[in-house]
DNA sequence: TACTACATCTCGCAT
DNA sequence: ATGCGAGGTGTAGTA
């Protein structure tokens, strides 16, 4: 499985040829990196997993963490050059008004290759499955309460669910997949006091809907006069669960 | 540059021996994946790109786009098995409560190397950066504003620049690099209110700095009886500057 | 560990 | 193109 150490000099072609034949490349190499765009960065000299794809994406991964220390989108434009005694990998995004600068002087080991896939992820248990099951559930949100419309752009804005309560008034509820902080309050608020403007009332009554809510989140809410409903987001957990017993051993 | 085609037998050996010898592995794979945790997901099978680090992270990613369709966090158990004609790679994190299965199908190249990388970002530009410019350049917040605390965790909490105006009264200043919208506006307001109930005065002023607003977000702010400020984050297109007229050859 | 806010956030969706 | 909000957001800083 050791491949020799490639030659810095067969680089270049490499990577052309790549490029050209729409293969993803995946290199380790020694690099020092500059980003300049919607910041500015620079990143001294060190070993990196180097990766193009067809796309014009790149990315840069030091030894740990899950996100790319560099990157660029897609659609980016990909030129490498000689320079003294090493290589500069130039990556340019023109929508995205930044550039990338790869100082190369190590390629260790390189792939190339043609990659087909046609297939999209089938994900469930997002927010828009909870607001499904509160509209489908409505008493859950307090007995009397009636949806209207759920997660649709009406004349109130984008409001997870809509409905009213059963006195006359509106209610708003807001979902939150994970526990809600400060932020979803605010958004509620904001919502709230939408709706009051466009119905023209006051009786407009605000619901978290969460499987968990901050302290601080829960006071401010409901120093508002709303409500925190605690609801799980559906369907989590199945594999999981399944596998709970086996994690022991790791 | 061709390897051949790896024998997929040969991968259990080659992935137990990278984890061992904490190497980080790259390798162009066929296989489907199942995820399991805060949702539920699954993909069909497909060429991907495969890619473990020795902190226990895990990347797959399709040929195109530059965020991985699947990963698992640093700190996840990684373990190989035979089933029937294929590989099942199973990834567990305890923390995060998470699991992913890979089949695995075949394995086209590979790649698995030591990397050593000491090295840090260098980054400018960041909101930080913005307040730091406003605190020393307070003017540009209106005549009379007097800065107190930047971005520290003083009584009023979370707070970009606070200060005084020069009428008794007090300022809150909150930065966005990027064009400031409602959810901007929202968390001003949240922190002129706690200012206020801290302080017990009516007297506090907030402003909005960013290099653009969206109308919507302006609308709001201005409602509250807030200001906006035009602010660029400093030391932007540095170099994107430099390299502009070199990009119309790509 | 929990909470908070930033991020070169990315992405999708609707206007 | 812009506005808006979700995200398996991730990450850093702090109590």
């Amino acid at each position: 499985m050791a491949h020799p150490h490639m030659d810095l000099r067969d680089f270049p072609e490499t990577l052309l040829r790549a490029r050209e034949k729409r293969y993803a490349l995946a290199a380790f190499v020694h690099c020092s990196v500059v980003y300049s765009g919607r910041a500015e960065a620079t990143l001294g000299r060190g070993d990196r997993l180097l990766i193009l794809k067809s796309d014009g994406t790149v990315l840069i991964h030091q030894p740990e963490s899950s996100v790319p220390i560099n990157y660029m989108k897609a659609g980016s434009a990909i030129t490498v050059e000689e320079v003294e005694d090493h290589f500069l990998i130039r990556v340019a995004n023109v929508a995205e008004k930044s550039a990338l600068e790869i100082e190369l002087f190590r390629v260790y080991e390189c792939i190339a290759r043609e990659l087909s896939d046609g297939q999209k992820q089938d994900l469930s248990g997002h927010e828009r499955d909870m607001s499904d099951w509160i509209r489908d559930n409505p008493t859950s949100m307090g007995d009397g309460f009636r949806p209207i419309a759920r997660e649709e752009h009406t004349d109130v804005g984008f409001i997870d669910v809509f409905g009213h309560d059963g006195d006359g008034g509106f209610v708003v509820v807001e979902c939150k997949r994970v526990t809600a902080s400060l932020t979803a309050v605010d958004q509620l608020r904001r919502y709230v006091e939408r709706v009051s403007a466009i119905k023209g009332t006051k009786n407009v009554h605000g619901i978290l809907a969460a499987p968990a809510i901050t302290p601080n989140a829960l006071e401010m809410l409901l120093s508002y006069g709303f409500t925190y409903r605690k609801v799980d987001a559906p369907k989590r957990h199945l594999r999981w669960n399944a596998q709970q017993k086996g994690l022991a051993e790791y």
